[in-house]
DNA sequence: CTAGTTGCAAAGAGTTTGCATGGCG
DNA sequence: CGCCATGCAAACTCTTTGCAACTAG
């Protein structure tokens, strides 16, 4: 395993992703640190972040191509075995723990062959609230849904 | 509704997409008619797939950040249901119409109330060759499966 | 004729890379 | 000290836009 490094830099962007449980983009953080008068050269983020997302401390996800890529902090280990949704509007971030991905997951491998990887695949579409209020607006909210059907 | 021009550009890119059913991006639709000698400037591509795509007869997806959008002649309504799986080892991407995937979504939607957009999600995963062989080099396989589980 | 289309080139946005310098352990 | 990380600027890719010329109906 490569050695890690403790810089400045990293310290800074992974506590603003602590921070800001929402997703936040390359761009968020650019700005953030330049507003607070911390330097940090733009390829640095990219490649912490490419770091930080190899190395499982956060996800990565893309809803919208032309904005770019998001990232998230992801609160623990258990976050390999379930799905991840994402909704698209208020891009809240829910975390599926349900009985459901494993029948998903049966499927898969019977009928097609595909071994999924739970924990890098994530659903995208619109939450509860975001499909009911039909609001365009974000939520920002970050739930969790651990149901056992 | 706003007049629609049938023009030698139009027809090339849509017949480009007719005959390739599978997913195709810009870059293979401005790379197939220069070798054809056909010269099509690339603003034109893109604004006529952004009109195809408006009008339904063309589907847009998102599969890879870096290897921008593809596009799909839509051959009817079943299209509408359909996920994108990925090797993580290959690459190989998977084309799945599979009735399975009304059961998830169904089961998204009244259990969580999540409305999957099928077009944004990609699973990620092991191919049923690379579970099999085990080897970590690529494929190079593009596959589709049109199964009826 | 007239509104929709095209082509070119230039602009943009997001992200990556090369290379010399800097700094953690 | 060695190796990893950083900064800067240039490069890259995909996509969009401005604008004058063009063409289908």
């Amino acid at each position: 395993m490569k050695a890690e490094y403790n810089t400045r830099q990293r310290a800074l962007i992974l506590n603003f992703l602590k921070e800001n449980s929402a997703h936040v983009s390359a761009r968020d953080i650019i700005n953030h640190l330049k507003e607070q008068g911390l330097s940090v050269g733009t390829a640095t983020i990219y490649r912490t972040l490419d770091r930080l997302t190899e190395q499982g401390i956060i996800k990565k996800f893309v809803i919208d191509e032309r904005s770019g890529a998001c990232y998230q902090f992801v609160h623990g280990a258990e976050c390999n075995e379930h799905f991840h949704l994402k909704c698209i509007k208020c891009g809240a971030l829910i975390h599926m723990d349900c009985e459901f991905i494993a029948e998903i997951e049966e499927h898969f491998f019977k009928e097609h062959g595909f071994t999924v990887s739970s924990g890098k695949t994530v659903i995208y579409g619109k939450c509860a609230r975001c499909s009911n209020c039909g609001r365009d607006e974000g939520h920002d909210t970050y739930s969790r849904c651990s149901c056992k059907h």
